[in-house]
DNA sequence: AATAAACTGGAATGATTGTTCCAAATAGCG
DNA sequence: CGCTATTTGGAACAATCATTCCAGTTTATT
């Protein structure tokens, strides 16, 4: 038998990941990468393929593992605008408390690769899709149990809200009051009233 | 008398903005410039400095013409409603007829540099509060007129725009229709009814 | 302990990066 | 028409880019 990998292959993407996210990707150079993994050029080579088959991966596992979260976090909620409100109260309070200010890496992978990267552009067609379905369907659960009063166009408040918090998370790293922020997203909330 | 200039200054920076904006600072090389400008390496370091001054340069062409161009929107409007509708409408008609999908420089910029250029997280900053505050006395301007209802925080609304707005720039590089976009601007200025 | 398979470290690759430098070309003045 | 200040073109620069390659190390089985 081989040798066996002396480092978490895992766990080092998660790390890329946040490399990625921070820098981007053009910004972020095969040095970067090796000086702060903390592995070998080889190692990220063989086990990843290569710089952008990295990002790739980085960026799916980003995808996947904020869309788990959004989907236990509606899970789990009793009321459908407290739950929206605290929703962005946490999106807001990431963005602000973060001291790289990554911001959001599909936000910055949009305005980064998009248009160029095919790909990457399909991958994101589907996520704001799943994001606007979940909202959907998460708001209409609302209007079931009466909380939410008939008759509102839900398609397009899930989209407003999912355009909403792409907005969020650039304007985030510029204005570092969550006091303003929240109030732009109470008043955005009131429409659910 | 020495030989006089070979180009438009004010023309070509122009150009380059239009580089800066699509492909954003690190993707562009000196020799996508040159290349796309016409003109020669020395030419550009000789009038506008290096890379960095030139983005810089070009970045702020964007900003002043782009908030003299919202300037003179509103203060030719009749209805505020009305006015911010169309400004949306032609907002994101803009980015989806544009065929190079840049989105906003603005935002583009903000994902990209911010944080890390301390400048310009200077000028963004500013930015922001500029338009906000133009949202701001043009909605006002609507409440004094008796369009829109007393009792609205408007500050918050004048937020609310903005960050909307940067929301539909990143939005629209995903989102091909223009009636889904629409639709959620639509129920975002329900709030003024 | 010998072997084989896989990983690791680091040098080396050629291409591209931003920037500088200088000779040649040029245009308006005397 | 010649002089001179300035621009221009293109070579040259060192640094960095992503990637490849290989010798050496290591580990689990034989």
């Amino acid at each position: 038998m081989p040798k066996v990998k002396q480092f978490d292959e895992k766990k080092v993407l998660e790390e890329a990941m946040n490399l990625f996210w921070k820098k981007g990707y053009h910004a972020t150079s095969i040095q970067d990468l090796v000086s702060y993994l903390g592995i070998n050029r080889s190692s990220i080579y063989d086990t990843y393929g290569g710089k952008k088959e990295l990002f790739d991966q980085s960026f799916e596992l980003y995808r996947t593992e904020g869309m788990a979260g959004l989907a236990a976090f509606f899970k789990k909620q009793t009321s459908v605008k407290g739950g929206l409100q605290k929703l962005f109260e946490s999106s807001i309070k990431e963005s602000l408390s973060d001291s790289d200010k990554k911001g959001c890496f599909v936000v910055n992978t949009t305005t980064e690769l998009i248009p160029g990267d095919e790909a990457i552009q399909t991958i994101l067609e589907k996520n704001k899709a799943a994001y606007e379905k979940m909202f959907y369907k998460f708001l209409l659960s609302g209007e079931q149990s009466g909380e939410i009063p008939k008759g509102k166009d839900l398609k397009s408040i899930a989209s407003l809200l999912y355009t909403m918090n792409n907005g969020l998370k650039v304007v985030a790293k510029i204005e570092p009051s969550r006091k303003k922020l929240l109030a732009s997203v109470n008043v955005m909330l009131s429409l659910l009233d």
